[in-house]
DNA sequence: GAAATCTACGAAATCCCTTTCGGCAAGTTA
DNA sequence: TAACTTGCCGAAAGGGATTTCGTAGATTTC
């Protein structure tokens, strides 16, 4: 087996130096690159690191240079299936530089957030991205934090602090206003838990749509949980109370694929009698319904790339202001508001 | 705003100790709880290390101490929902400890992957492990790292790596076994990607457990696609082909799905007429269906947790040993194979 | 041929912390 | 009172890398 086994001590640049004849500050200076370095010495040099298979110790280089080079990402809630895309698109964007992410999951615990922080502050983590599990405000980091601080999908209660949210308003006025493209006019909504703000603003998103098309809501909004079940249950009310809705704007895709059940079950032809349009383009549920649903993308994966790009700019030393910024949401269209062939 | 600005670099041992008018020595002892400091002087200098929030410098120490208390994530495919459980059952068992994880996703890129392992070698990480996106082998990382590795879900192709994935033959006859517990004889299977090792397994472990009964599968396995359109196509086909199956093993909640959207269409009552077992226990999948789905679930989040274990094993200088062990599955029995009520 | 100018390299400081070991003062014993 | 503990503290080394600055030798210039 060669040097590099396991208990044998991962080379040293001493190691590289000594290997190569030259000293320490020598042996730097050819591995980096550096001026002053004669042709054939760097030869040398870099042929003694490679017979080690020497790795620069980043900790001892971070020690020197004040950053590490490093990122923590603080999320809420694993599980959420928000957190995924945003961590992807945020992963990405410092993978892509030679940044590196310390992941920390404080499941929704404010102490093991706590607890969480203080590992990456002793870590001299570079900045952070503070990940929620939804789009209601969450208790601010605070702002005597010795790093730049981002806040994604969850925005920071404290405006003082910078956060990027989906714009659940905009999305909700943009499914409405696909459905009275498609030349639908009696309009019903079926949403989650009113106690979330995602159900809130896309409501009033929804509303500001049908207003400035002089219509209004069919019946009232229906609220609960973000389930199936529910949007089964809650459909088959709707279309009893109101059986002359020509479309559903549904507050998440769950609840849209139990709407389309529903739908089927009473012998409503999707999407020639009835429009259904769902919210978060989840593919797994939305691709595979009958019909396939057309939704409402969040673009979580840029969401994340944005909030990493804004904590570049910030240890780059860049101002990247504050107070809550929406982000663009996207419409997907599929055939359950469209006729497709 | 207090000393603690974005900017102004964070306070060192040396300014607690300056502050506290005793030497850096002192300081750390006091700091670390260590003797030979009077209680006097320790209160002393606690206040002092609270006044500048003193958080004591994680890289400093490691360089020290020679291990880094942080630990490589290297996955192949975020977006694959195995990798979630699995990454959650890991950041806990290490959360619990004082390890931080470098989240690392190669978007199964052999290149970025590579160039991960370098990033996590440079940060002298006390293990890794590898987590990947199906349960075929894949690629060892090689035998000569300087740290232990751990192979999740996806074992490695070298059996002198140590490797923990589901046990996907268990799984099938598990699935199978409750089927004929629950009275079934005439059973079929409907699958996905024949490809996947996962698809072999499970169809191997289902015939192991029908011939410990005397019986065969009904019809051959019908390979695919993993999705819920497969699961509708092929229910439909299954049921038209051979209309005296009692019960159907789907290789995944979603084909399931589809065999339940089927089977209601035609009219056939679930579970009554006929049983339906998925796999995977995705329970936004299978929680949600009518009637709800009876599933394997493979416990990923133990499974990550072991893999930690090991590594947190490795690390303490015990031998983890080496192959590729299958981590025990489990049947979670809902209403699409019993009627429950 | 002496002085000025480069070139290539190395010694040493520095980053922040832990740990060992030596020293000083006070208290204890013979 | 001399000889010893004991308790408390600090000086200094060490860990791995970068960087500044000084210097020896080679080269150029007049």
């Amino acid at each position: 087996m060669t040097s590099n086994e396991i208990g044998s001590r991962a080379a040293t640049l001493s190691d590289v130096a000594r290997l190569a004849g030259v000293s320490i500050a020598t042996a730097s200076k050819a591995i980096n690159n550096r001026d002053d370095v004669a042709v054939a010495t760097r030869e040398r040099v870099l042929r003694a690191a490679d017979e080690l298979s020497f790795t620069p110790n980043a900790m001892a280089k971070g020690l020197l240079a004040g950053r590490t080079g490093t990122v923590g990402l603080l999320t809420s809630d694993l599980e959420g299936r928000f957190m995924i895309p945003i961590l992807m698109g945020a992963e990405d964007a410092f993978g892509a530089g030679q940044i590196n992410v310390f992941l920390c999951d404080a499941r929704g615990d404010a102490i093991r957030e706590q607890h969480h922080l203080k590992a990456l502050l002793s870590r001299r983590v570079d900045g952070i991205i503070v990940v929620g599990r939804a789009t209601d405000p969450r208790p601010s980091l605070g702002q005597d934090l010795p790093v730049p601080v981002v806040y994604a999908y969850a925005p920071s209660d404290d405006p003082r602090d910078l956060s990027l949210t989906p714009d659940n308003y905009a999305g909700g006025r943009l499914a409405v206003e696909h459905l009275l493209a498609c030349g639908r006019t009696r309009i019903a909504h079926i949403t989650g838990d009113p106690s979330y703000a995602a159900a809130q603003d896309r409501l009033a998103g929804a509303r500001a749509g049908l207003e400035a098309a002089g219509l209004s809501l069919v019946g009232d909004p229906m609220f609960s949980e973000w389930t199936e079940h529910w949007g089964r249950d809650a459909a088959a009310i709707l279309l009893q109370r109101h059986p002359d809705v020509d479309a559903i704007f549904c507050g998440s895709d769950q609840i849209a694929r139990g709407a389309l059940d529903t739908a089927r079950d009473l012998g409503r032809s999707v999407p020639d009698d009835l429009a259904v349009i769902g919210y978060d383009n989840w593919e797994v549920l939305s691709t595979n319904s009958r019909p396939e649903l057309t939704s409402i993308d969040a673009n979580l994966q840029v969401l994340g790339r944005l909030a990493a790009q804004r904590v570049f700019d910030a240890i780059d030393g860049v101002d990247i202001g504050s107070g809550e910024h929406h982000s663009p949401v996207r419409l997907v269209i599929r055939g359950s508001t469209i006729a497709r062939r």
